[in-house]
DNA sequence: TATCTATTTATGGTATATCATGGTATTTTA
DNA sequence: TAAAATACCATGATATACCATAAATAGATA
């Protein structure tokens, strides 16, 4: 059993001319365990899909609800965009999953995919897009590094 | 068994000469594991049709019920126009719903139809003016994701 | 530590079930 | 009884579930 649910590492896997892919094993277990589904949409802000477990789209959901105004503008729009988009990807027996036409385009995959973790979350992108968002992540902290270290002491990764 | 009762995805059906059009499968799947029934009527505020389960429009009336009058009387007014413009919509055994004269004109729709997923809702539209619509949220939320993301920390995306 | 063995995982291929949709029959109701 | 609304049937296309094999990982033994 263990003890927490939170999508890690980065694994990498084919997709056929299906657009079937296999769900990392580790991911499988925690939906399962979770008794949950995948949820798969078109990040709003990067050429990549995102994943999901039910539960936190439903957490979404309940959020909107109770948020009493019923008829508030922006709200409409942020459920049309998020539930609009969103989808269940049950997978099959083997564990797979297939990815639709619109997921694949948005982020340029044709052949390979790169599942990375995210915690609560986890994205899939393309070999070749995810190569330049890694690069420029740690670009990106090495330049807040000075800031990161005045708190801790670099133990940041190896 | 899901857990999760969401519409979600947007997904695009042919509509005949009589009305007729197929709710699509996992929207149906939904409505029968409720129990319940679909009830469509003409969005408030933008040229589509609105649906949703029985069970939503039970909370709506009862949120009015107790609320004396903490609710604005235009509130009281949109729910009320919701509530006179409300059917149900039963699917036959291929589970199709045959929309009136009255929402296809008000969504324009002719012979294609489009659901878009809302969460506890979804919405039908025209191709042309989803399009629309869509680009529209679009380009509305990235103006305001600075707002958004100073709020929650993280539930939206990131 | 190295080698062999047993599971688990990934992936190609195929059979099966489901879904959307055109058409027709039957029931309702005006 | 005519017109409209509703329920049922048939079919092709699509998506899904299943089977088989290869690769990889973990475990055990020496």
């Amino acid at each position: 059993m263990r003890k927490t649910f939170l999508f890690m590492d980065t694994i990498t896997n084919k997709v056929d001319s299906k657009g079937r892919v296999s769900l990392p094993a580790d991911y499988r277990a925690i939906v399962k365990e979770l008794n949950s589904e995948i949820i798969c949409y078109r990040s709003l802000t990067a050429p990549c899909i995102e994943g999901c477990t039910e539960d936190l789209l439903e957490k979404l959901a309940a959020e909107i609800e109770n948020s009493t105004d019923f008829f508030s503008q922006t709200q409409d729009d942020l459920t049309n965009l998020i539930f609009g988009d969103a989808r269940r990807f049950t997978f099959d027996s083997t564990g797979r999953i297939v990815l639709t036409e619109k997921l694949l385009q948005h982020a340029a995959i044709t052949d390979t995919a790169v599942f990375v973790g995210k915690g609560r979350k986890f994205q899939i992108w393309s070999p070749e897009n995810w190569a330049k968002e890694e690069a420029r992540i740690r670009s990106e902290i090495m330049k807040k590094r000075p800031v990161l270290n005045a708190g801790k002491n670099g133990e940041a990764d190896k």
